[in-house]
DNA sequence: CAGTGGTCTAGACCACTCC
DNA sequence: GAGTGGTCTAGACCACTGG
């Protein structure tokens, strides 16, 4: 059952996509809106903060909200995105080469992290139009997965996690750093002889808070590259 | 007036920030807080949103609200956070020299911007602990800022911008890169041969949706780093 | 002035967790 | 079953925008 609200959300972000409510453009207000959806006006409003945070519009009091032009362009790091979804988005042909798959029983030091229990670790280069692009080094914590193929591996491991084992993720902590790396993985993200890559480690949770995921993303600079939405918080 | 709303989020976060509330407890229900406040539970649930955003709490149906620990290494770049809040945040010892203030035509073509009036342009070199670390080059809009003092420039412009001129910064848009710079920008930063910088590229915009500054930050990649919070958005 | 979004209330029912 | 957060409603008053 998807609430009401969401189903406003994704209607309004579908036709602003698609142009029916265009940039620079004003959309009914929420009044009309309530009536519309036959939804309260909180109900509507709360769509509305969705849409808000997402990027897609921008409140003006005693106005009305309006349509912002950032939907193609956004290429978010500040929210959970995969490979997989970017690359549908933005609609690259994108490669994955399996590396290597097996149980670890723990997780290097680096991420600073005291999990006891194994960890599965995943490495996988992804290559986009031709060029190796990423290096993905994945620890997987056994508690919650107990197994991956490498058909998996190779096509989406998020999809797996969400819809078939049922698992919710929720945040993710992102550390971003550009460090000098070994020959052998500069030789494979084809770097230049500085060694210089984008290093971005991700600690993910789910919902109830323990720690289910550590992600190293080396990234080639030269193609690496991200576009975010912020916001100015009142705190 | 401060809304009820955000004096409750405020003091939450000063009590989670001052481990009133320490990491891995619960917060009191909803039910308690908007007793203890004086307010409705809609009005609860509203700070409580706030501070789950901004990575301070985790909800969780049935349970409670949960404090996550990571109140003191976020480093955000994904909210509009200025050179001196975050010194400020982190209690480092940071110096501004000021280089250039003057009135420009036109922006550079690399910002893709078509905006025809002048705009004021400010190059500041941020010196953290005795190592140069930053150049920011800023364009304010003269049709918002009319004049930049010397003092301004190298003390605080979103203090100038905010209390003074009672400007409402709203979002931005920021395009994160590495890029090969000049050997004079090479110099100044103290680059290693290799002349890379992570070059964040920062488009800000007023409250009515128009375009107030346009910068390019160039970060020393050896001492770049930032901390993201990042949800998992149902879209 | 009428219309907009911003804040707030008091209630309701649901799904979930834990005992 | 009691308590939690998630969703939703119907109403109220406010501050702001525009004509």
């Amino acid at each position: 059952m998807t609430a009401k609200q969401d189903m406003i959300t994704q209607d309004l972000a579908g036709k602003i996509r698609h142009g029916i409510y265009t940039p620079k453009s004003f959309l009914p207000s929420e009044n009309e809106l309530a009536n519309l959806y036959g939804a309260s006006r909180n109900t509507v409003r709360k769509s509305l903060e969705d849409l808000t945070s997402l990027g897609l519009i921008q409140k003006i009091k005693g106005k009305g909200s309006i349509v912002l032009d950032f939907s193609r362009l956004s290429f978010p790091i500040s929210r959970i995105t995969t490979f997989n979804e970017l690359n549908q988005s933005l609609g690259l042909k994108a490669e994955t080469k399996l590396l290597e798959i097996k149980e670890v029983k723990k997780v290097p030091d680096d991420f600073s992290c005291d999990n006891t229990e194994p960890f599965i670790k995943v490495k996988r280069l992804r290559i986009i139009d031709g060029e190796p692009d990423v290096l993905d080094v994945d620890y997987i914590s056994t508690k919650y997965v107990k197994e991956i193929s490498p058909s998996v591996a190779e096509h989406s491991l998020y999809d797996y996690f969400e819809n078939d084992l049922g698992l919710k993720i929720s945040y993710a902590v992102k550390d971003v750093s550009v460090q000098t790396v070994s020959e052998e993985l500069a030789k494979m993200l084809e770097l230049d002889p500085d060694r210089k890559a984008v290093l971005v480690k991700s600690m993910v949770y789910l919902e109830d808070t323990s720690l289910f995921q550590l992600t190293a993303s080396y990234h080639n600079p030269n193609r690496f590259r991200f576009i975010d939405f912020a916001r100015r918080s009142k705190i």
